[in-house]
DNA sequence: ATTATCTATAGATCTATAGATAATGC
DNA sequence: ATTATCTATAGATCTATAGATAATGC
């Protein structure tokens, strides 16, 4: 691949001279697939400054390590994930006990996620296997309020004698697992190569976890809208 | 770390000195937890021969390439995994039509396999994530049949109405997803440092899944031995 | 004058090989 | 005599730096 010339048939030094900043996105741009394909210890400097149609040694002018670089990606992702957002939505929605407005929600968002920027989950993937550092602050930054918040929906709505006994961290995972889980095997790690529509999935899972999570005797309870279902008794 | 010396102050030159296949094993064994941790391409082969306790010649002289050594270790374990009993019990247990069995069978072998080696299922998730030709070999020769059987095994339990209607596919996800997805978080990201039981995870794991996959009012049936229900109303 | 960019290269590390040596088995 | 093991090293690749050059902005 030849560096990108900003004007064509001007001659071979005529480079494009991009400023500090846009070339520093640039690079940003270029190695976050490198790095969501290889990995950290996979993904050599060189080949960064290849897709990047530069030096090695600009590379280094931005970045004085690649450790630098890395982390500069997990944090821009983090900031424009849109996860404070997100949380806000959770706990408004946590707080009207529509447990299915929480449960489609959640899956919506996990498997949107995975969907729109498949690259950055397959790289935080490997930066939680490969242990960086940033890979666990992210963890205690975004991870863990959201698990504690639904842990605390999920205590209050087992008071409430709608969601199933047992170890409120258990069923957490039974909140998350299925949207999350299928989301890495089918986009992650290409396992399965199925042709399955996301309304189809969001629906269907929303449901499953639904059920799963509900105590015996609730399942028809607080139905707002699907068709599925036709009983309407109330415990 | 010094090497193992087989005659303990008998001088600087006894060393251990294995026989050949001996040798291998332990090379295997030794390379299983780093390449578990820190992937393919962040192993490198003398720290493999460093924990090994021998020269990295030796490493060399056993395996041709790193890629063989990888290689063996994945075979083997692939071989001894119990896979090829696991599969014939649970063909035994589709074919008697009791879901709870099914479903606690598949908990227990999942959450057993993680807690039994979790250096290996690791090294299988970095596998993928690296996209080792190994690991497609292995998805093609155990992941795909077992999908397959548990696929067929959800059709026929829709026809008997007993499961809930959606794509099949997407149904197998609801019987796997939950504990494949908590062994990773607890086993391999320790992102949770949760101190749970297995024995409660599986029971309560068990009956998320089944009351996930049924359909509306078999949330009661084919109920043998669970203190937690009591009505037994058939539909 | 400033700054984006390059070429060239140092120094570390990595995989793999050549050739020598020492332990074992007969 | 066989074979397990070592030392030494080649050659590739990787991260990072030094110092030069060319494009831009005033």
């Amino acid at each position: 691949m030849e560096p990108v010339t900003a004007t064509q048939g001007a001659g071979p030094l005529a480079r494009s001279r991009m400023t500090g900043e846009a070339r520093r996105q640039h690079f940003i741009d270029a190695a976050l697939h490198l790095f969501s394909s290889s990995g950290f210890r996979g993904t050599s400097t060189r080949a960064i400054a290849e897709a990047a149609g530069v030096s090695e040694a600009l590379l280094f002018r931005h970045f004085p390590t690649k450790a630098d670089l890395y982390a500069a990606i997990l944090q821009q992702k983090a900031r424009e994930s849109g996860f404070a957002t997100k949380f806000e939505t959770l706990r408004r929605l946590t707080g009207r006990g529509d447990d299915r407005a929480v449960v489609q929600f959640l899956v919506r968002a996990i498997l949107g996620s995975y969907q729109r920027d498949p690259d950055f989950e397959r790289l935080m993937l490997y930066a939680a296997l490969e242990g960086h550092e940033l890979a666990r602050t992210s963890q205690q930054l975004f991870g863990e309020p959201a698990f504690a918040m639904l842990r605390d929906y999920v205590v209050e709505r087992q008071k409430a004698g709608v969601f199933r006994a047992g170890d409120p961290s258990l069923l957490v995972f039974g909140l998350v697992a299925l949207p999350a889980y299928f989301a890495m095997a089918h986009r992650l790690l290409r396992t399965r190569h199925m042709s399955v529509s996301d309304r189809a999935a969001t629906d269907l899972f929303t449901e499953i976890v639904l059920d799963g999570v509900r105590a015996n005797g609730n399942r028809r309870d607080v139905d707002n809208g699907s068709r599925r279902r036709n009983g309407k008794r109330r415990k």
